[in-house]
DNA sequence: AACATCCTAATGTCAGGACAAACTATTGAC
DNA sequence: GTCAATAGTTTGTCCTGACATTAGGATGTT
């Protein structure tokens, strides 16, 4: 079963091996060379021909087999995934996710503030008393079509946001310039009909269909950076994910 | 910083060490012992003091950085992430999450019937021409109160399925006890305005906020096994989960 | 031919060590 | 006093080695 899957390990770059023996098998599946339900060799195998250590491989594998692509089984081997896998929904940004795409979104800023924080945001924040956070509400539009109306509250004391930078680029590449590395967020996702005030802004009925999504976002220090509250249109608009068995 | 996690490790016990620690820290955080924002030990210490090597306690963090409970940041420490996290989303099903939650879920069989796939099921599931499935629709209440509607379609070449053993138990229940191992499933969230047939099985309102679920099931040897169309309540149902930066 | 038993192959778990890279805080020089 | 070099701490990566557990086929018995 000389499965050649040709990859190539470079010791001196600077990325993980494992991480290289990610990247090639997924590129394996992804061009066709490995066939979905296809087994691969064992893992010592698979290291020794790489000259690398078993748990280095296996690191590889673990990763794969968490986002879906492998499936392992105990006495058997290792196993290509039938169906074909997308990315497992990633900590990323609407903005993000549209220019990765190709297309090209455009911002609008509805409203802006500096204002000191409510119950709530002070709550989602973890914020004392008294501390003051920027608010403001975004229109995002792409091929001139609106697509999702935002309202988010930040903490002030990361970066300067004004109105003039929510206008020209994404709020997580703002908050990443500022020097947060974002670790995770909890997220709610459900569903509401579009009001008077929602309506007329993503160019569609009152009592149309939209998609809710509430979020708040943690750095790499533990701070919440951000709180929002998102709707888009329905028909433009859905949440794609790979759940994993654990 | 003798953080006293008395945790106990049980050599004997067939649970591996590693998800032992990763029990125990959970549980360290919920009861409130392991404050949020506070500072683990280093990995080696700690590993010391449980008596374990270095790559097994790597390997418990590994897991509850993953799940969102711990943010590692190098040259520094670990530490517990402030906010409170929820569980990731997994792959589970309606029916357990609302028995889990205490809940005494009810099911009632619209329709049942044992029919040849049509084209886009056999898409989904990989299906041959010709080849039948189990389709059906149920409605699941809550405390008497209607929260979802599901349309799904089934291999038929796993177990036995009727309205019966559907009105009794959840469809993964059946399907686990039918020899499946579920390994992954592609989901994709959305929303809708109720229909005239939706709403008054969902004892709401045509034009009321409906969640959308459609979702493809893949079993540990890469069989698509079930795939389905559900719609929730909107004021009874959301998803919620947790994303972490890879 | 049907069944139970053994064997093999593969993944799962665990240990202990070594060095690299990144961040902090201290120390030293100007 | 301010800034830069340095040392120390902690996580990140990688290695070798060992044994356990499981699935499934092969074997042998009834």
């Amino acid at each position: 079963m000389a499965n050649q899957l040709h990859l190539s390990i470079d010791r001196s770059s600077p990325v993980p091996l494992y991480h290289q023996v990610v990247q090639g098998i997924e590129a394996a599946i992804h061009t066709g060379l490995l066939e979905p339900g296809s087994r691969l060799e064992n893992e010592i195998d698979l290291a020794a021909q790489l000259n690398l250590s078993r748990p280095t491989m296996r690191k590889a594998m673990d990763e794969l087999v968490r986002s879906g692509l492998l499936v392992r089984k105990r006495g058997v081997g290792t196993q290509v995934v039938s169906s074909q896998v997308r990315r497992p929904l990633e900590l990323s940004s609407l903005y993000d996710d549209l220019t990765n795409n190709g297309s090209k979104p455009t911002t609008e800023v509805l409203t802006f503030a500096h204002v000191e924080a409510d119950d709530a945001t002070r709550q989602a924040l973890h914020l004392p008393a008294g501390a003051k956070v920027y608010h403001f509400t975004r229109l995002r539009k792409v091929g001139g079509k609106p697509l999702a109306l935002m309202e988010n509250w930040v903490r002030d004391d990361i970066t300067h946001i004004d109105e003039e930078l929510l206008g020209s680029q994404g709020l997580y590449g703002i908050l990443r310039g500022g020097g947060v590395n974002f670790r995770l967020a909890t997220q709610r996702i459900g569903a509401m009909v579009a009001n008077e005030y929602q309506a007329p802004l993503l160019e569609t009925e009152p009592g149309s269909a939209l998609v809710t999504m509430e979020r708040t976002a943690v750095d790499d220090t533990g701070r919440n950076v951000e709180t929002g509250h998102h709707v888009y249109r329905a028909d433009s608009y859905s949440f794609e994910m790979t759940l994993v068995q654990r």
